[in-house]
DNA sequence: GCGCCTTTCGTGACGATGTCACAGACGCGG
DNA sequence: CCGCGTCTGTGACATCGTCACGAAAGGCGC
């Protein structure tokens, strides 16, 4: 395999140290160093912005094979972390120091090449959450976060979890939800929504 | 020098073509394909996001030395350009066929770090963005901006503009621009506003 | 099964912001 | 000095975020 295997690999021949951490933990918070060029071996993390009034929004996910674009940045120009990362699930990662990481940047084009890359795609990320928030109605990132999540015709989630993920307030999120069921595209429950009429919703995320 | 000399060097020496623009000419609007590996020798371009609305935002600018972040990543992954970069000044800059870029890359460590440095600072100017029009008032923002743009007490922009670099709408800068008149703060002009009480706006904007 | 506590959700009121539709003001070229 | 394009001003309105509550649903201990 070319993926992330091999990137893995990279790292562990170059002495990077193995780390775990259990679904729930923190793996950094606004304010603390980057430690290390980070790669996820296994498990899913979450990588979101809060504000002090604890407005949060999500930038972007971190699956196995892949690295923190934003603990890379912070390490390339020494500054602090802005963001949080939370485990969403048991996770297996390695810890590559600095300079290891430069050395093996350089050495090894596959590890190079798979790394950009993958950087690349986070900061398509970043801006399409930028697009999002910015130009795109709630309804409709609503819509789309819904169908994305469904696992069947079942969303699980909070409220907040949803407001979270957009960027919003869970009240809005209440609202529009409920605007939903009115109109008989969704059935709301506790932690839940389930899709009723999912090609309407379709419609709705454009 | 080590910093943008060496880089410009770098890629004249790949084969880099030498490329000019004329101040408000467009590099890149959305839809277009990554020609290449871009560099910015002197001149200074913005690189901003547009909504079908005809609103827009400011994600960052590049100055001599510097390179297009997004430029870079849409060539990684194969995907279009999404935002526009429009020249502010005259431009002298160097477009490096990928495959000499990704040569560059592998072969010289000087201009690898320096690269990568200045992305990792362009996605912190991403951050800042997500985080501002998120989480800031418009206010704060708008002093902070005033501030930035001031060349002695003096800024020169029209309120679309101030808008744009925003990613706010004329008629809300208008009105920001007129409460902070009433507030004795600025005196607003046709094209221009004058600082008139600067501890007073460095205080709004934090 | 019954209280109690935590989490989740519902709702009204309000301010800030974006949008729309115009109207007025300014300045430059002819 | 006349037009016309650019820039600015303004009112009305919808959406969204915030605040301040209160109600409902689950879970837990007993």
């Amino acid at each position: 395999m070319n993926g992330p295997g091999q990137v893995s690999e990279a790292a562990r021949r170059v002495g990077g140290l193995a780390v775990r951490f259990r679904a729930g933990d923190v793996l950094y918070r606004p304010g603390d160093a980057a430690k290390g060029w980070i790669l996820v071996e296994s498990g899913r993390v979450r990588v979101s912005l809060t504000a002090d009034t604890g407005r949060e929004v999500v930038l972007y996910r971190l699956n196995a094979g892949e690295s923190c674009l934003l603990t890379t940045s912070a390490l390339m120009t020494s500054e602090m972390m802005i963001a949080e990362a939370v485990a969403e699930t048991d996770i297996e990662a390695r810890l590559v120091p600095a300079v290891a990481f430069e050395r093996l940047l350089g050495e090894d084009a596959g590890f190079r090449r798979a790394v950009l890359r993958n950087y690349a795609e986070r900061v398509a990320d970043l801006v399409v959450v930028i697009q999002d928030v910015m130009f795109h109605a709630l309804p409709q990132r609503l819509a789309r976060l819904l169908r994305a999540k469904a696992k069947g015709r079942r969303v699980e989630a909070t409220h907040q979890a949803i407001a979270g993920e957009l960027g919003s307030a869970r009240e809005v999120v209440t609202r529009a939800l409920q605007r939903f069921e009115r109109e008989g595209l969704i059935r709301v429950e506790r932690g839940q929504v389930e899709i009723v009429d999912e090609a309407a919703l379709a419609r709705i995320a454009q």
